[in-house]
DNA sequence: CGGCTTTTTGATGTCCGTCAATCAGTGTGG
DNA sequence: CCACACTGATTGACGGACATCAAAAAGCCG
């Protein structure tokens, strides 16, 4: 049985410098208003948004549904580098980049809007919008960081609290829910692909949160039974976005 | 034993639109220059130079030595997020964000200068300078989803190949080197930081990249003796610079 | 109801972590 | 100059977390 990790650094939400902030609120209207002048375009589950070989891919804004930027080895073995949701911009620095490199994927139908590379910059005259461009490439840069530590530090148990509690967080943040309930539009596979795990553990973890009443996961829903609970096994990494102090180190479970 | 990874996905070099590849390189020139009217610094070996807690911190240009960025957990778990080498213009999102969150230490005896965000954010009025930024960080988050996919997916041997031939080639492409010789200012407990493994476990690959023959590590000496087997094996992820296509994939070690 | 995908469970093996001890190199002070 | 401490590297024994293999169960859809 995992232990639960005990807390672990100094746990600080990501935050923006008070000279750009409110530059990047703004920015974050004004791209998004450009956004909006696209057409809104649809993508069936399992089918690609951006391939990893596409030529001066464009940045993308979700409107609904799950997407995911994966990468797929040779041996059919994949990771699963970012996970998308509604109203996420990303992809922005397809504007400095000749190939995505990776592949973008709809996890469940999506729908996203599309901004050209050449747009993208000709947009970046606006300071604003150069300086959201620039903070929503360090907001995934940070979580990227975050999830590369859980990777190499944490077991499959913490990793897991972490993505449950990590997805909540951003859908809390964004409005999208007030309860700690929500669809996740993803398989096991899929979020074993994520948290460099197989299916086949994935579900012995979920059955281990069930029994201790952390959370309950089942096809697509998932419930969290206990959000301080959950919160205190993660409580070492930063949490997701700004939320209120975590509480606590706290030891629940015992070897 | 473990096998060696068969290649992967399609290799693929990080390259820049050609429409701001050249933006890009007056830029580094340009902000290359602005560092060099900053004084230079020196940190010794285990000194922070940036701490994750720091208000508003700078952009660092490494000029000698190796720096870590790393995340402490409470337990004195230690994750090593990324490694700094000459030449490196490091931590340029530092100019949007309030606090790193992340520790900036020197591995080595460092000499480095220092551009405070306020005037990365008024340098970044110049076009050109804003899409080298921009660059760079895509550089850093491509290197960052790289390693992503390999903790998560790849074994501990092919992580390390991964890693000894990713330095090299960014040493190669610098100009720091021209030879598969370099000094690796690490010690192997940095280098399981780094990869997510222990120090033991890092003593034990080292020995079998010896016994294969594909590079000798002593101490903070590396000597790759078989440069092309060991692309062979991590050819599956894009290298880590423009570099010649990558070769066949091919299987140098059977179970 | 068949045929599909996804989830679950069990048995078995292995990669890698933990514990413990030794060894090599480097520096320090008497 | 040599004991001594200290840090870093190495090795062996052992156990546990997780992968792999195999198969069955459970949803989902026409």
């Amino acid at each position: 049985m995992a232990q639960l990790n005990p807390a672990i650094s100094s746990a600080r939400a990501l935050a923006f410098a008070p000279a750009v902030s409110e530059d990047i609120l703004t920015g974050d209207r004004l791209l998004r208003r450009a956004f909006l002048k696209a057409p809104m375009h649809s993508a069936q589950r399992d089918t690609a948004i951006i391939s990893a070989d596409d030529q001066e891919p464009p940045a993308l804004l979700i409107h609904h549904g799950v997407a995911l930027s994966s990468h797929t080895f040779f041996d059919g073995r994949r990771a699963i580098i970012d996970i998308m949701l509604p109203t996420d911009i990303v992809c922005v620095e397809h504007a400095f980049l000749a190939r995505s490199n990776r592949d973008i994927v709809a996890a469940s139908p999506v729908g996203y809007r599309m901004l050209p590379a050449s747009k993208l910059r000709q947009l970046m005259a606006q300071p604003q919008i150069a300086a959201r461009m620039f903070a929503l490439t360090a907001e995934a840069r940070w979580r990227s960081d975050r999830r590369t530590a859980a990777l190499s530090r944490l077991d499959a148990y913490n990793r897991m609290a972490l993505f449950l509690l990590g997805i909540y967080d951003r859908l809390r943040r964004t409005g999208l829910i007030n309860r700690p309930t929500f669809n996740l539009h993803l398989t096991e596979d899929q979020i074993g692909d994520h948290l460099g795990m197989t299916m086949i553990h994935v579900s012995r973890i979920l059955r281990r949160l069930r029994q201790d009443k952390l959370a309950l996961v089942d096809r697509q829903v998932v419930i969290i039974l206990d959000v301080e609970r959950l919160r205190a096994i993660v409580a070492g990494l930063p949490p997701v976005e700004a939320a209120p102090s975590v509480g606590h180190p706290m030891q629940a479970r015992q070897p």
